[in-house]
This record gives structure tokens, sequence and C-alpha cells, in this order.
DNA sequence: TAAAGGTACCTTGTATTACAAGGTAATATG
DNA sequence: CATATTACCTTGTAATACAAGGTACCTTTA
């Protein structure tokens, strides 16, 4: 039995996904009310690939935590939705993690550019 | 009892740090021969904070598959170190994780541009 | 009006993984 | 030779994404 382990490529890219997840998610409630299904269809819009079971505990958690409120409204066409939108606590969580990943995205960056130099 | 539990930021920035973690150590890594505590250094210099706890168990991982090769120095003052490189199918992957990167960082930027539109 | 289909919500079990804490060993220093 | 320093590594824990499966409501259709 071998111990080593072919390194799967799409695992770096769930791993980054993971890392913006709560993130983008807020950022996609802050442009105005949405329910579940919303916020699946717009990750995915912007690739950012995101299933029911992932979505519902991380929206009961940020609720949960005070960032996030909902009402529930009735469906014209099928049972009823939880809207949520941000309460004043979620948007300045918004606004920190706004800080947060302009600088690290900024770090990473420089890192690639000094691969790419590297490189050529 | 309360179910409430307040949220804590620096969450936010441990979620996305670890999110390109494997990507920022095969970065340095890319640059020349390391060791764990130039890792370490590097990655603290960029504001993106690891310990030898986290580390050396991702170091492993990724040996193990088949991302790093490692050779045994002697150092001039202490115990023996472990230097790390890139195999071929690491560069590939490292390439791989760019492409995934520079999408993923582009999504999250259109998101952040919308917020900011809405805000003002 | 009963069945089937669609849409929405939620939970449970599992695997991964970052990290705190603690451990071993080699070399240098007082 | 005792202590400090530097290196490597492991074990236990908590967080969490996701697959899979479940409930409930509403509409359509046979």
């Amino acid at each position: 039995m071998s111990k080593s382990n072919k390194y799967k490529l799409e695992n770096a890219e769930a791993q980054m996904r993971k890392g913006s997840l709560e993130f983008t998610i807020l950022l996609i409630i802050s442009q105005g009310e949405v329910y579940a299904s919303d916020i699946i269809r717009q990750l995915k819009s912007h690739e950012l690939i995101v299933v029911e079971g992932t979505l519902y505990p991380i929206l009961s958690r940020l609720n949960r935590s005070g960032l996030l409120d909902y009402s529930w409204v009735e469906s014209e066409s099928g049972p009823p939705r939880k809207y949520y939108s941000l309460t004043r606590e979620g948007v300045r969580a918004l606004e920190h993690m706004t800080r947060v990943w302009e600088r690290m995205s900024r770090s990473v960056r420089q890192l690639i550019t000094q691969y790419k130099k590297v490189k050529s």
C-alpha cells in the first residue's frame, strides 16, 4: 500500500473558493434582499459554485452571529421564501472583510508577480 | 442559554488565508530552495501568518502528492534542514492554481465593485 | 381529488484540515 | 555538562464544506 496520493487539481480550486465563501455571500446579500436560490444562482454566474447543503448552514451561522436578518415572504408559485438582508453589524463585518480581502489579494498578487519574474 | 454567538472578525481573515495557503506556499518554494522557517518568514513578511503546526503537515501532504521534493542539507549552526523544491508536477499544479486564483479573484473583485457602487 | 412534479427549506454524517500544544533530536554556548 | 537554540514532527480538537437524504408547500395534470 503506497502512501503517495495524487494531488487533485480541483482541490486547490475548492480551497480557494471556501476561503472567500462567507465574504462573497455577504457581498451578494448586500445588493438587496435575496433568498437561498438567488445566492446560488449569482455565485454560479461568477463561477463560484456552491450547493444547498453548504449554503444553508452558512446562512444560519451568519444569522446566529448577528450579521444577517431574514423575513419570510410568500411566493406566487411554491413554498414561502426566507429573504436575507444585512444587519448593521453585517455591514460593518462586510466592510472589514473587504479591507482584509484587498490586503490579502495584494499580497498574493505580489507573490505571483515574483513567480512570473523568476519563470522568465 | 442563548443560541447566538458573536461573529469574530479574525475568523474571516483566517478563512481567506487558508483558502490560498497551499498556493502561496508553492509560490514561495518556486522561487528557490527553502526550508520551513524560510517559508514562515516569507509568509509573515506578506502578512500571511502561518505556524509550524500548520506548515509541516502541508509540506508532507504536498510531498506525498508528488508536488514537492526535498533534500536534507546540513546547517552551519544547528540541526540539518529539509530544503524543498517543486517537482515538474508541482510546477504544473502551480501554473494551474495561478490561473484559478486569477479567475477567482477577478470574480470577487467584480462583486466588490458592485457592492461599492450600491453603497454610494 | 389524487398523484406527480417542482420548489423551497433543513439536517445528519463524513472527510478534510488548520492550529494549539507538546515532543524529539542535533548543535551551539556558557 | 547543563541550558539554549534551532530544527523537525505528531496528536488531539474544532471548524466546516459537502453529499445524501428528508419534510413541507404549492401547482399541474390525469
